[in-house]
DNA sequence: CTGAAAGCGCTTACAG
DNA sequence: CTGAAAGCGCTTACAG
């Protein structure tokens, strides 16, 4: 049996298509008798409105579209948790698109969105070159990404995280600092604020970037195959996995973390804190930046016309774990 | 300038709506000529069909529901991803649902994604009771639960998982083996399983169970309150979460670990075995699981005929890590 | 307080 | 080979 429609429940009720939009609705006058009556018949029918010519109505849809790199990782899982709990709350739905594999991909996801009529987008695009955003015409805010104008960029203080990070591993002591990091951009936030403390400290600038394309297992086969401890005494990696898998590579050699190798990760993502408390890292607060993502995107939709900040920057929080030393050595640790 | 549409691609090719539309679907002859005018308008107008008018007409929507506990957690992170990779490659846009907070909230996403007209779902419920999953009246298939009539259920086996885990405890030695489980179910697989393995070794049964709605923090709080080195010597636990808080819980407080305390967890994400390649486990092949939960749903929605197994198993493995000695120890360790 | 009619953006028989 | 008309399930002015 087909899913029944209002034209059923009209009949049911013995009333017209538009009393039961009314009821449904709640709006306009009705009789409490006419009430009951479509009430009971929902019932009896078992009747749910159908969201979908609904949306066709010109107020469009509640469905909002959420483009993350993909939600196998630690960091965007949580976040992509956070904005559908947000979401759920104002009474949106989520409609995920995982955009790991490639720009096309990304674009196609894009499209497919927008044939969807959803009400907006919230992404953390790592495809450069999407430029379908700057038209698509319709609400858009970004995870820590400028793409244009009007778009608005949410993110954590990525030049203060990643300059705290520096900073202690060269207080530490360590001096010949491997930055490690997916995203494959000299101009990055925290590329550029690492490079900078480096200058400042007179310390040589070492960079793996292995693009965000890349699978994990290609992802520690290039740590291994970079690392050695005659060349670098510590690692910053702007993701947690990153800096787990060098970790592992010290451990996996004998070489001792912190003493002889240190480690500074980037996220901080609630799993990576409970299940490697011991990891140091830079916290991004995960919660609040997909809150705020939410709280913008909402507005936009049903405020079109309301004034939305360009940046959001949230503060990050450096967590001390036991991946470096407390203090620089007397001496350095010899190489082995 | 709001979106154009197809009466206005068809005024600016000057033909009909209808001809337009089969250009768009390809169906019916065409005359080249028409063809050329028609894919002219539709670039300079920049038009893109509404997939939610198309829905409308009978023919469905191609959007599958999506409902796990959260994509917070690593198995279903990686579950989630790999699903809505699957679908994306059939031509199936994913709508995601968390449904941890509770049975209301899974009820209402349920109520929602049938509101939405999504073609099928795809559910990891982890609340018992949601009724409705056996009348609502659209392909469903389930993740390692048993929905009811004609809902296949696609899981991993739990039986041997779970048997195996604790037959390597026992003969590793360990003797008082701490059940750890989100799952409230005196019942579930797994734990008789474990159970039966005790049975059979003479060993005693301990469960702590914490509820599938309790908080990270929350559990790694039951967890430092239930485990002390006097009563146990090994941790035997459902998912990685819970078994890395049990080896820290030991870090914490000196014990050895495999040595004093053995530790075993289950799932395997890709993002443990990378974080936490030391942990022994049992793997679930999420991929794969993903991939089957997929192949079923798409099968039932585009051949509503076809007879589907009710049952599908996919195989573990236990990995050896270094959380479990490998031999039985002569003597018990001394309690600490 | 309630209903008939038009219309949202598309597709699908049915004519021509 | 192309178009006019009906209709998908709903909402919204407009009458009554």
């Amino acid at each position: 049996m087909a899913r029944p429609t209002l034209t059923d429940v009209a009949a049911r009720a013995g009333v017209s298509v538009t009393t039961v939009s009314r009821v449904l609705n709640d709006r306009g006058y009705l009789s409490d008798r006419v009430r009951a009556d479509v009430g009971r018949a929902i019932d009896e029918l078992g009747y749910r409105p159908n969201e979908v010519a609904r949306s066709l109505l010109g107020r469009g849809t509640r469905v909002v579209g959420l483009i993350v790199p993909t939600v196998a990782d630690p960091f965007f899982g949580e976040f992509a948790a956070a904005v559908e709990a947000g979401l759920a709350d104002r009474g949106y739905r989520t409609l995920l698109c995982d955009s790991l594999r490639s720009v096309e991909r990304e674009t196609a996801s894009l499209e497919l969105l927008l044939a969807h009529q959803v009400a907006g987008i919230i992404t953390s695009t790592h495809n450069d070159g999407v430029s379908l955003y700057r038209t698509a015409g319709l609400p858009i805010v970004a995870l820590d990404r400028k793409l244009g104008e009007g778009i608005p960029d949410v993110r954590s203080d990525n030049v203060a995280g990643a300059a705290a990070a520096t900073a202690m591993l060269a207080d530490a002591g360590y001096r010949r600092i491997l930055f490690i990091t997916p995203r494959d951009d000299v101009r990055s936030a925290r590329r550029s604020a690492h490079r900078e403390v480096l200058a400042v400290r007179g310390l040589p600038e070492a960079v793996l970037a292995y693009g965000f394309s890349s699978s994990l297992d290609e992802r520690r086969t290039l740590i291994e195959q970079t690392l050695d401890a005659t060349s670098y005494d510590a690692a910053f990696c702007t993701d947690d996995v990153s800096a787990l898998m060098a970790v592992e590579w010290a451990r996996s050699r004998g070489i001792r973390v912190p003493d002889e190798f240190g480690v500074v990760g980037y996220d901080g993502s609630a799993a990576v804190r409970h299940l490697v408390p011991t990891l140091t890292t830079v916290l991004q607060p995960v919660e609040q930046l997909a809150a705020e993502c939410v709280r913008l995107l909402v507005r936009r939709i049903e405020e079109p016309e309301a004034e939305l900040p360009a940046e959001t920057v949230l503060p990050v929080l450096l967590r001390r774990g036991s991946t470096v030393r407390e203090h620089a050595t007397v001496e350095q640790q010899p190489a082995r």
